[in-house]
DNA sequence: TAGATTGTTAATCGATTAACAATC
DNA sequence: TAGATTGTTAATCGATTAACAATC
């Protein structure tokens, strides 16, 4: 309680709200984009407009972490895009791991996106002996069997999960019995985790979903005229 | 307002949040293992355990569509997986058409969990030479500009748009201008559609980010000792 | 019947928005 | 300076949870 120094800088004072967390990658995006196209500096109702928020709601998801912007001015688009990066963490490297070489993961393998961002699959895992040995992308494919070793070795704590349903949990726990701390889940299926670990669930299914229960029940959703 | 003779079948009064529609989602995957795995009934405590929700969460997620339990004893597992079905739209066939032929898209179409909620990519498009006129996985490859006219024959009401993020905007708005309602971008950058039309954004880096970001601040949640 | 579980209302909790003094 | 925009507080809105009568 004694008055601090320095501020603390990149820390949020207590839990925020994932959705919060997600805009701030929203954000991210945008501001590259806006750099990119020769912008310095950018506002709360600017930024906002441009992905469908209010300027309210980006001062405050901001606000969490720190006060980044300058009254009267707005923020430095860059300033902006370090504060981000240091508060999402991508301002360091994160090797990744990934399990299953199968389509969807020779995809993965070869996209370019997560580069960008500061991560990199370093390693993939895949029990079919056809695969493994090969390089994909500059990857290499070791046997299911190495996972524990390769994983602590390189100290990798994000895992992509890539197999079918039926092996997805097994395949999780070994990643988290190895050290991963962050896991994402392409299995169309539930799995279960220590509350310790994280984990973000990608079904391409259910995406289509959410869009034919909109399109089904479009226009339904206002009070709707009786007849 | 005269009395009605019987009930709409499975639509809602008003609004339902997104939220409410992404866990329909998620029961109708788990209630599809159950019956799987033999069970013939659930309830919404046992439903929610397996999720991770409350199972008053359970009940008034399904009570915005109807009463599909019974007191006493629960849900029976099919009959709500029809339920979910008829409420998501997926109890109908629902042909995809999707842009960008690259390692992504190309992953897309082998995908075999469209199927299982009755949708298919039947036509995909994509603009280099080569890659046209090939059928891959049994899907056709017609050139861009073929797409309005696809498009619209066979009345495709939901897209995936797979190109680079340079292109996404223009490609979204073709889908639109052929009719289409639904949208999923996997592209990285924003975009921006009429309000009557769909849209779900996929970004792989993002859900990584979302990772890193629960990563470097473990612990970082609970209010934290000061020092 | 007694036990279990629903559908629904009211209470709680959390997130978004509006408003405005402080600041450049 | 006047105009613009922040960070933050208080008000509003919406979603989740607890509780319970009704039901099987």
């Amino acid at each position: 309680m004694s008055q601090p120094k320095s501020k603390p800088p990149l820390e949020p004072e207590g839990a925020v709200p994932k959705a919060v967390v997600n805009r701030l990658s929203l954000y991210l995006r945008e501001l590259l984009r806006l750099v990119r196209d020769g912008h310095q500096t950018t506002s709360s109702s600017h930024l906002g407009n441009l992905l469908g928020f209010t300027d309210a709601q980006v001062r405050k998801d901001l606000a969490y972490f720190g006060h980044f912007g300058y009254p009267g001015i707005g923020y430095r688009c860059q300033e902006l895009i370090d504060a981000i990066r240091r508060i999402l963490g991508t301002d360091r490297f994160w090797p990744v791991a990934m399990v299953g070489v199968g389509n969807l993961g020779r995809a993965l393998l070869g996209y370019k996106g997560f580069g960008q961002q500061n991560f990199r699959i370093v390693a993939a895992f895949d029990v079919a002996a056809d695969k493994i040995g090969e390089s994909i992308d500059g990857v290499p494919v070791h046997p299911l069997d190495k996972l524990t070793e390769v994983v602590r070795q390189q100290r990798i704590k994000l895992g992509m999960v890539v197999v079918p349903a039926s092996s997805a949990q097994t395949v999780a726990d070994k990643l988290v019995a190895a050290g991963v701390e962050g896991i994402v889940n392409f299995a169309p299926v539930t799995i279960v985790l220590p509350p310790t670990v994280n984990l973000v669930g990608v079904d391409l299914a259910m995406e289509l979903e959410q869009l034919s229960f909109a399109v089904v029940n479009r226009g339904n959703v206002v009070p709707a005229n009786d007849d």
